[in-house]
DNA sequence: AGATATTCCTGGAGGC
DNA sequence: TGCCTCCAGGAATATC
């Protein structure tokens, strides 16, 4: 599932293909995502240079020389494919540059998401205005106010982008786990002292996830298709009923619908 | 306002 | 083998 490694990854790659090309032909396959696609996307792309490719949390962004930057969000199953050798299932959109590579993005389960929006108004644009700070940018103290009066669980304050900006599940997961936190407590609860251990182990899984090219789960590849290796590294996640490296056993809980995996030894 | 539940979608896994 | 149900999850939306 891309999460912010992820993303990164897919910008680093789409990067060295992309930019300072010019878009020679848009084809838009399916009129929607989960939103629908802005209608004037081909228009408004054929003709453009890309300038400038770079990542907002797990938005990748894409800047062109006509003054619109093109944001896509992977969802739960996208992935860019770079020349691909012929058309799949579930491509749907094409783009073609002046050099002939070919870019198809693929997202089988249409979580994904394609707008197009003035550079100049980026930071005005609701989906990317209501997000949080960078985890790579997160201070403890910084993060302690986010969660000052909050009763909600930790696992789930870190997974709404309004609070840190990019964690999904997995990352969630490890990181609570590098930092001993049960997954059940109040956010608002957790001493400075404990934020000061989540933040460096939040920056430190993300950063090994990056670098280890992004992980893959089931379904994601980084653009020129070679699998990301980190999910060989995870602790905890998907590992319910394995044993833990302190003795004890990775267990499996449902917080707001969706799972925790955690050591009840360890995590406090 | 914050917490919680529901919704979208497909493919893969597991049960029988 | 085939059909069925369940599950994965990001973020918008609805409801309390």
């Amino acid at each position: 599932m891309p999460e912010l490694p992820e993303v990164e990854t897919t910008v680093r790659g789409l990067s060295r293909v992309l930019d300072g090309r010019r878009i020679a032909s848009v084809e838009a396959r399916r009129p929607d995502l989960r939103r629908p696609l802005p209608v004037d996307l081909g228009q408004r792309l054929t003709g453009a240079r890309v300038i400038h490719l770079h990542r907002r949390a797990k938005y990748g962004l894409i800047d062109t020389d006509r003054g619109d930057t093109l944001i896509f969000h992977l969802g739960m199953s996208g992935r860019w494919r770079i020349n691909p050798s012929e058309i799949e299932k579930h491509d749907h959109l094409l783009i073609r540059t002046d050099d002939g590579t070919r870019l198809a993005l693929n997202d089988p389960r249409r979580f994904g998401s394609l707008d197009l929006v003035p550079t100049a108004q980026l930071a005005e644009w609701p989906p990317l205005a209501a997000l949080g700070p960078e985890p790579l940018d997160l201070t403890a103290q910084e993060l302690r106010r986010r969660l000052n009066g909050r009763s909600a669980s930790i696992k789930l304050l870190l997974l709404n982008q309004g609070i840190v900006a990019g964690l999904g599940n997995i990352y969630v997961c490890e990181a609570l786990y590098r930092a001993r936190i049960h997954p059940n407590r109040p956010g608002g609860s957790l001493s400075l002292d404990r934020l000061k251990r989540l933040v460096p182990a939040i920056k430190d899984v993300i950063q090994e996830a990056i670098d280890a090219g992004g992980s893959t789960l089931r379904d994601f590849a980084s653009p020129e298709g070679e699998l990301g290796y980190f999910s060989n590294s995870f602790a905890v996640y998907g590992r319910e009923g394995l044993a833990c490296g302190c003795g004890g056993t990775v267990r499996r809980i449902v917080q707001g619908g969706r799972s925790t995996f955690y050591c009840a030894r360890c995590q406090r």
